[in-house]
DNA sequence: CTGAAAGCGCTTACAG
DNA sequence: CTGAAAGCGCTTACAG
């Protein structure tokens, strides 16, 4: 049921019709009574606009596109529910990709979708190099393009949180699981890190830094990167993980070391997805707040798409973490090591 | 850039250049020359097509949508990762809307997607009332409609699996946890657990069946619904649960009760969602291949919009579980029970 | 070997 | 108060 078809049908033009199934401006002079007839007509015959063609027209697709590293972990799924809400009562659809950190994706992603119209796009822990000339909104991404407004988290209380919680447990020998080198988190993360040890009076060993590694998902990078942390034969009581899938990993390879989380070591995890209250222990976890961030983006693009500059803009535009006491973390003075020592070493295969 | 400006700079007809970017059949006598200088040009101007011209011109937009219940829940995701795999490959994008069990999105939203002109639709758990006049793929759907290709779980396996494995660890008195009303899975799944049942001569006590209430996500439908059964003081010495989700949550709610799990009672998830091997302690669970139903999916929507009719498919398509034993589940000569019996009432509040 | 022209389904400036 | 016509950016049947 095109319009053409229900303007004959009603025996009036398109553009009557047209002008009052979208109840624009000129519907204002259109008689009631025909107001009436082309609306019933319309619902009666099911007639529905082809977005195709009117997009084509008006030059807006409604749509825009969400990218991110991977469609089947937590953290994305969390922050596209934030943004599914508020896109979706705008009257925007949007399209997911997701890009599995494969840089030939990453570069073909953004003019496949310029090509699909999209009128901007969310970027989710993703490194988008080049310049678009359509809106960009990043989310935990740090891209520093003149189009882009960044929603980032405070790293510095975030890592203030967990490190300050460490310390007060009695923790001095604290390992870091560094992000991967590819996650856009990783460095701004990781500063903010040494920043906060520094003016707790925190030494950070170099020995006990790790840093995740390989594309692969779920807890395995974070179970790979504390076997070789425990390969160093170096003492510590903590580990600060860059998220918590990590830190899953982390508690794993301890326990597979017979090593107890946490009566030996203190794990702490990054993000708070679902699992984290579930696991086992549950996580000690510096909470982002992921589908608000979602909620953010979207409304920022939405602002973008309506003609707001993205100059005028707050930007980063930024929102801030909480800190989440769950299990996975103890003080110190009652692990077994402030007894005896324990020589990790003595793990290794 | 159009078509038009790029013909124009090469002082040809937008017919020679869109056949030569389209290598269409009537590129085939174009001479080499004129490609290459087509070719070139593009290249260099950044000629991407119009889509959505080229969709209305051609009638198909190369655009399906996926619709889910809930896109935050690892269930949704890890089906959508592998209808994206598909997908992508073959040029299409899609459109993800979630309906989080709201009647008025569940009516809507078919018709919003058909004025996106989306070409086909993969319902994940979502029933769909009205028969669309597009493809229709369902996973875990169970709809009854022509146009419609079901991707469906064989039920009766995933129930033997679990409930031999619970009878041989001599448990007796299972309780289950049916599925929300407006799941799809639930009718289908209870009715192959009677049936199993029957066959196993397992009794299922009216008394042990509850069933999982509201639209609450994660683990708190599972929670109550055993605080319920906990609450009916009847003897049980297993629960098996709707999905890993609730299972999680029985978990919980057992552990609120001081009763360990697997010691006093031994618990069966379903799904096998990522956190399932990480929860404490790690469930016992039947494997759906999530992501195989999400390819299966794509690959037979792509199939329809080829031209291929549903009714000359395997209808429904069966795919199979595999039963998955991590620590949820144990002997029942083991537990205390054996030793002395536990009175659930007295755990209650 | 190449092109002029029609038409996909809309919206809107212009006219009356 | 209503409509005829142009045009958004494509593709393709038809013509030469």
């Amino acid at each position: 049921m095109s319009l053409k078809e229900l303007a004959a049908h009603l025996g009036l033009s398109q553009t009557t019709v047209s002008r009052v199934v979208n109840q624009s401006p000129g519907s204002r002079r259109i008689s009631p009574e025909t107001q009436q007839r082309v609306l019933a007509a319309a619902d009666e015959l099911n007639y529905t606009p082809n977005a195709l063609a009117r997009g084509l027209r008006n030059k807006h697709s409604q749509t825009v596109s969400v990218i991110v590293p991977e469609i089947s972990d937590g953290y994305s799924t969390t922050v596209l529910s934030g943004i599914e809400d508020a896109l979706l009562i705008a009257g925007y659809f949007y399209f997911v990709v997701s890009h599995r950190h494969r840089p030939e994706l990453l570069r073909k992603y953004p003019r496949l979708l310029l090509s699909r119209a999209v009128e901007g796009i969310i970027a989710v822990d993703t490194p988008l190099e080049e310049d678009l000339p359509i809106p960009v909104v990043s989310v935990s991404g740090h891209l520093r393009h003149k189009s882009v407004v960044n929603i980032e988290l405070d790293h510095t209380l975030a890592a203030h949180y967990a490190l300050e919680h460490l310390r007060s447990l009695g923790h001095r020998e604290i390992a870091i699981i560094k992000g991967q080198r590819f996650s856009s988190d990783t460095q701004s993360r990781w500063q903010a890190i040494q920043r906060v040890a520094r003016k707790l009076g925190i030494t950070l060993h170099p020995k006990l830094v790790v840093e995740l590694e390989g594309t692969g998902i779920g807890s395995e990078p974070g179970r790979a990167a504390t076997v070789k942390l425990l390969g160093r034969q170096v003492q510590f009581t903590a580990i600060f993980a860059f998220n918590d899938v990590s830190a899953i990993g982390a508690i794993q390879a301890l326990r597979d070391a017979n090593l107890s989380v946490p009566r030996q070591v203190s794990v702490v995890g990054f993000d708070d997805i679902a699992s984290a209250a579930t696991n086992a222990p549950a996580l000690t976890t510096v909470r982002q707040p992921l589908q608000e961030m979602g909620r953010v983006a979207a409304m920022t693009l939405l602002q973008l798409l309506q003609g707001e500059s993205a100059g005028t803009l707050q930007n980063p535009i930024r929102v801030l973490p909480s800190f989440v006491q769950r299990n996975s973390t103890a003080s110190v003075l009652q692990t077994a090591r402030a007894q005896e020592p324990i020589l990790f070493h003595e793990t290794r295969g």
